[in-house]
DNA sequence: GTTCAAAGTGACACTAGTGTCACTAAAAAT
DNA sequence: ATTTTTAGTGACACTAGTGTCACTTTGAAC
């Protein structure tokens, strides 16, 4: 096995994730890594040949473990009961917004490996994207959804909804209950 | 006066509009800024310390253009009306979504006339919050928006809605119709 | 204890950006 | 025509990052 490795795949991606959420794919640097890490900017270099890949490994380790949680919801309950589940899972996974984003942001022209990725998470999505669809045309055979509505509207809607400021700091409970209000039934009173 | 310019403020903001907006803060530089304007980088520091003043600067004159027409819309309808043109101005407004997240980047620890805009900004920003509270408040003494949804809330979805992203490219109109529909009703039929 | 394979290092050459400044160019004022 | 004033230039020194590689370190296997 030879020499003890000084930091794990999880230290780093754990690293990475912070770096990412707290200032975006840009600012990004092995330099910073390296340094988070406690170890040499070359030693990086031991695993990943360069930023995009690295990135790129990341997003593969996220996006497993997001839709390994994602799988375990309940899909035994009824249309409404099973939306605000969503909802509530999605604040729970808050930052996976932010990390969905950089997705679009590694560059074509690079390594095999990242290209690979790039079509896995590609794949990823689409297997996300149907599970949600499904869950939307739960709702239409219930026939409590509104026809006309788009269904990618509705989806991203509902995804939109936690990358809305806080700015005033309403308790998160409140927060997500109005949300789901105003998604299911809308801002105005039933007349 | 002394010699002519090789180009104008409108141009030069024009063309960093472009650059942010396809590309993000980060990639802003100076040397693809003065290619695009056919000048020499230097020429362009006759003008702008550096980045963040020339960004700060940019971000005041599309403000003022934004406030401008926001000022215009008609404010005599009831809060229906107002509030479904007020969707239809952001999204003819679109890209002053990604412009205004532009405003949180800039770095702190710069020069006065930096300090001094982001200042200005934040002004423009409370009066613009005010004007669409009160568009809400409206919504409250016709008394048909229900009490319990926050403000900040309410606002915070509808400004939201333009940064969906419309993979299946769903026509504009129906798209934002149905942004109407959802915020207003919500996406459940009445029972 | 020797060996050897993988982990880690730090110096090197390179790139792309920044900010400055002495200098040149051009248009208006005299 | 000369002067003045401002616009624009490009070379310079600097910074912060990249990717590489010969070399050192370490721990397990023999």
């Amino acid at each position: 096995m030879a020499r003890e490795r000084k930091f794990t795949d999880d230290q780093l991606f754990q690293a990475t994730k912070q770096m990412i959420i707290q200032d975006g794919y840009e600012a990004f640097t092995f330099s910073k890594l390296a340094s988070i890490l406690n170890v040499s900017r070359g030693s990086i270099y031991k695993y990943y040949e360069n930023k995009d890949e690295l990135i790129s490994e990341f997003l593969m380790y996220e996006m497993n473990r997001f839709l390994h949680e994602f799988h375990k919801l309940d899909k035994s309950g009824d249309f409404q009961t099973q939306f605000e589940l969503l909802i509530d899972f999605i604040f729970e996974q808050s930052n996976m917004h932010q990390v969905l984003e950089i997705i679009q942001q590694i560059p074509a022209n690079t390594t095999k490996r990242v290209e690979n990725n790039k079509n896995r998470l590609n794949e990823y999505h689409i297997d996300m994207y149907q599970q949600l669809q499904g869950l939307i045309d739960l709702g239409r055979k219930e026939n409590i959804i509104k026809n006309h509505l788009p269904t990618a509207l509705l989806l991203g809607m509902t995804f939109q909804t936690i990358a809305i400021p806080n700015h005033f700091n309403i308790s998160q409970e409140e927060w997500i209950a109005s949300i789901k209000e105003v998604l299911i039934h809308g801002m105005l009173k039933k007349e």
